[in-house]
DNA sequence: CTATTTACTAGACACTGTCTAGTCTGGCGA
DNA sequence: TCGCCAGACTAGACAGTGTCTAGTAAATAG
């Protein structure tokens, strides 16, 4: 390694790494492209040669940030327990996530005008993807054929409404508690309550036991 | 009316208006005090005068949105109906608004590193304070005095749980609308199975009929 | 009518993202 | 082995931004 080698050999990363710990510090707005090449000691347009724009730089972050929260979720899910403690831990961690990495997950979650990156959505479809060891076996799925079931209704389509309506209640109690408007012991307190809404409800207990049908 | 008076009269109003305008065109990001100076026809100092930041407008704009959903939600909470449909009604125009002006909530929701204002926390209450009105009458504050009631399971707490797992599932169905990870569609399932679930759970039935106690 | 406060103008500064042209260099094909 | 070339990086420029300052015009209070 020389005194300053002139190509700097994984500027990407290490730009990566500082932004993630700059957003931590003082949110997106705080992030600049020219201090992340400052700190890195390279010069202003350096960063160019690896992220064509300020957005696409905020990209990854969120991508990496999908793949991060991916493994605490998954890791949520692999430690033994009750269904209804699995989703409290899932929610925990997911909710966990979000109020320590607040910027971040603003990021992973922003309403975006122009088309998405093919890469962000994937590593989004990726973590909704290890929702889906949370739930319930696919017992549903060999539900007695011949069921009556209505649009909607398929065990497939429960499972998906059970995730959605899980991931929606995670996501808005990190928005929540990130905000100010809650503390994070009323997050704790949803997580559980959702956590128990969800497994008694008619949704649950049609996942739960196939063999029930509604009404 | 003078051709130009120097005086603009009602700057401050005009500003803001402007400002809604292109936060819905262009987001948080497409919007400049200078910009909105230069089409309101004043100096680019002049917006000074009114908020001394652009955080300030920022935060005025949260605080008119607040005000705004707050109307919404009330408005959905008048109509009459069962309690199911009412809270479909109240979570549909709290994830309409979330979702046709996403930048708007996003600043109203946006973790705020720097003290909040008091004006915006009260907005905010005021929004929280009318979502009370969706809840289940105040019977529940009438059980039975000496009932064995544990910590946090009072009658009032109940319905601060109540209230805040809905509006975090609303909250988050927003954000999952917002940033393309789900379709509107699926949001008003979230919607529908989220009120299903909630008055169907403990806590919703221990609300519901005051006589009831938890095992 | 005068004095003061407020709304606004105009200029400056530091900072940002982005574009451009040029320079270095590691590695590949001949 | 050598030339050379794509990619990493530098350095300068430009337009745009938020914010500060000093000055000016107007509304208002005394």
């Amino acid at each position: 390694m020389t005194s300053r080698p002139f190509h700097h050999g994984n500027l990407r990363a290490v730009l990566l790494e500082q932004a993630e710990q700059v957003l931590r510090e003082g949110g997106v707005d705080g992030l600049s492209l020219r201090e992340l090449a400052r700190r890195a000691g390279v010069s202003h347009g350096a960063p160019r040669s690896h992220f064509i724009d300020r957005q696409a730089l905020l990209d990854a972050l969120a991508e990496q940030g999908f793949d991060r929260l991916a493994e605490k979720v998954g890791a949520a899910i692999a430690t033994p327990g009750s269904f209804e403690e699995r989703f409290r831990r899932v929610g925990r961690a997911y909710v966990d996530f979000g109020v320590d990495d607040a910027a971040l997950m603003e990021l992973m979650f922003a309403a975006k005008s122009n088309h998405p990156t093919p890469a962000l959505e994937a590593a989004a479809a990726r973590l909704f993807d290890t929702l889906d060891g949370a739930m319930p076996a696919r017992s549903g799925d060999l539900a007695e054929p011949g069921a009556p079931v209505g649009p909607g209704d398929s065990p497939a389509e429960l499972r998906i409404r059970f995730k959605l309506l899980f991931a929606a209640t995670m996501q808005g109690t990190a928005t929540l508690i990130t905000s100010s408007r809650i503390t994070r012991a009323q997050g704790d307190t949803i997580v559980a309550d959702a956590a128990a809404a969800l497994l008694a409800s008619d949704l649950g207990t049609r996942l739960l036991n196939p063999l029930s049908r509604p009404r």
